[in-house]
RNA sequence: GGAGAAGUGGCAGAGUGGUCGAAUGCACUGGUCUUGAAAACCAGCGAGGGUCACACCUCCAGGGGUUCGAAUCCCUUCUUCUCCGCCA
């Protein structure tokens, strides 16, 4: 959410930047302005009021203490119609400060000058690409036929317990899987990010505070009897550890690192792009966020992505990074890098990580903000990115190291695997 | 799940209807002293709205109510603690 301050000040700034969406702000803009112009007219009016029935108490209040009843009720009489009209006016004020909320809320973030103009993934710019396209044999299998040879992942009993989207892991599939969230939190952990083992249900307020609400409801799994929703990704329970908070200067940079599965309902998505682990409703993901301080947080999205980069040019997988076209760039994010792997089989490049910085749009949400040691409080800026989402990874190791009779292990995982090929 | 108690500033902790945004201590910040540090002493020290700046307004877990007036009384939700039950 944008502060109504910054609205106001920049006001043509933003209209043009938000014009990187293809998205005309103006009237929007204009709204906010004019709503917040009559929010503060109404509570300065209400401010009147209160000041003038606070007076009328204390008044009274002496009155009764020195004894004089008579002129105490009588003062009395006076405070009703200010009780009314302080009552009419704070309603009013409510209801203005709703319709204000309400209004910011639709307002995404603001690109940043970096973000090439655009309108669909087609429009995003290549700024980075690694490796050798490994170029396989005819005959070469897509990941969910490997999962099938070798019995690592078996989509059909996933489909059984619970349904589409949902995989069981198997075998030397399952112990890939765990090896790979080894692997990442040793990365992030040695990077400095400190791990956080957090709930996977949350309440409304944690929604709302990362963006997911109201914007992104029906994405989420809702558990209806305890109004709690299912994580779409870690970054809403881990920001969430500091919503409200206000940090001393010097506790910041924060960076933090977590495994969690992930849900996702991914509404109406059927198809050849959600074949195998292209698109799950539950998926494992290991997730990097960063708390920053507002002149340290561009050199920390450029280091997270360096951090990603090292783990994918370690596993050898083929990847390229994307800077997000404005059309494409997510709701409340000012700058994005996508990485994505290349899965040979398939012949596609699959996302498997996305690195923002949110700047303050988060933390205007979450009221997260530091003591700048300037006798004020400011927002800080918060940062994500995953290192890494696991399914696609896994995809990419599948179908990339495969061989004739046996798939490969990426040296930096056998360690964590305990063995160095899967066959049967 | 049942019974009881409690939720006050970064922490501890006073405050049971008016002068309380809130004593006191610790922590923190600045200063004096000191070669430096510690100690001691002095001063400052919650947040949000509003204002050029003041004034002013709001906030004592959340929401609602009683009252001219609520941290204080009432209702309700949440959370924590103690005891009991259940349980990985």
């Amino acid at each position: 959410m944008l502060q109504i301050a910054a609205i106001r000040e920049h006001k043509e700034a933003f209209i043009t930047a938000l014009k990187k969406r293809n998205l005309d702000a103006a009237p929007l803009i204009e709204k906010a302005i004019t709503t917040d112009e009559q929010r503060r007219s109404l509570q300065t009016q209400l401010d009147e009021t209160l000041a003038e029935s606070n007076k009328l108490s204390k008044e009274i209040g002496s009155l009764f203490q020195s004894g004089k009843k008579e002129e105490a009720n009588q003062l009395k009489g006076k405070t009703g119609e200010l009780k009314q009209r302080s009552k009419t006016l704070s309603d009013q004020l409510q209801q203005t400060v709703d319709t204000l909320q309400e209004i910011l809320y639709t307002i995404p973030n603001i690109p940043q000058d970096t973000v090439p103009a655009g309108n669909s993934d087609e429009d995003n710019e290549v700024v980075a690409e690694h490796g050798i396209l490994p170029s396989l044999p005819d005959g070469a299998a897509p990941h969910w036929e490997l999962a099938k040879t070798y019995d690592i992942i078996d989509f059909e009993l996933g489909n059984k317990i619970t349904g589409a989207g949902f995989p069981v892991y198997k075998r030397q599939g399952a112990r890939l899987q765990r090896a790979l969230i080894n692997y990442f939190l040793d990365k992030n952990t040695e990077a400095g990010y400190e791990e956080m083992q957090v709930p996977l249900l949350v309440n409304e307020a944690s929604g709302y505070g990362t963006g997911q609400l109201p914007d992104k409801e029906g994405q989420m799994y809702h558990v209806g009897n305890d109004d709690l929703y299912l994580i779409p990704t870690a970054e809403v329970p881990i920001t969430n550890i500091y919503r409200g908070d206000l940090l001393e200067q010097k506790e910041l940079p924060i960076a933090m690192t977590g495994y969690t599965p992930c849900f996702r309902r991914e509404a109406g998505s059927y198809g050849a792009d959600v074949r195998g682990l292209n698109r799950l409703h539950q998926f494992d993901k290991v997730e990097i966020l960063r708390i920053e301080h507002p002149d340290k947080s561009d050199g920390a999205l450029d280091a997270m992505v360096v951090h990603v980069k090292n783990i994918l040019e370690e596993l050898e997988l083929p990847y390229r990074i994307l800077r997000l076209c404005g059309g494409d760039l997510g709701f409340t994010s000012t700058l994005t890098y996508d990485f994505e792997v290349y899965s040979a089989a398939q012949k596609k490049w699959l996302e498997v990580s996305s690195v923002s910085n949110f700047k303050t749009f988060q933390a205007n949400r979450l009221k997260l903000r530091f003591r700048n040691g300037d006798n004020g409080t400011e927002l800080a800026h918060t940062l994500n990115g995953s290192a890494l989402a696991l399914p696609r990874i896994m995809a990419a190791i599948l179908e990339n190291y495969q061989k004739e009779n046996h798939i490969d292990i990426p040296k930096a995982l056998i360690p964590y695997c305990g063995f160095d090929r899967i066959e049967n």
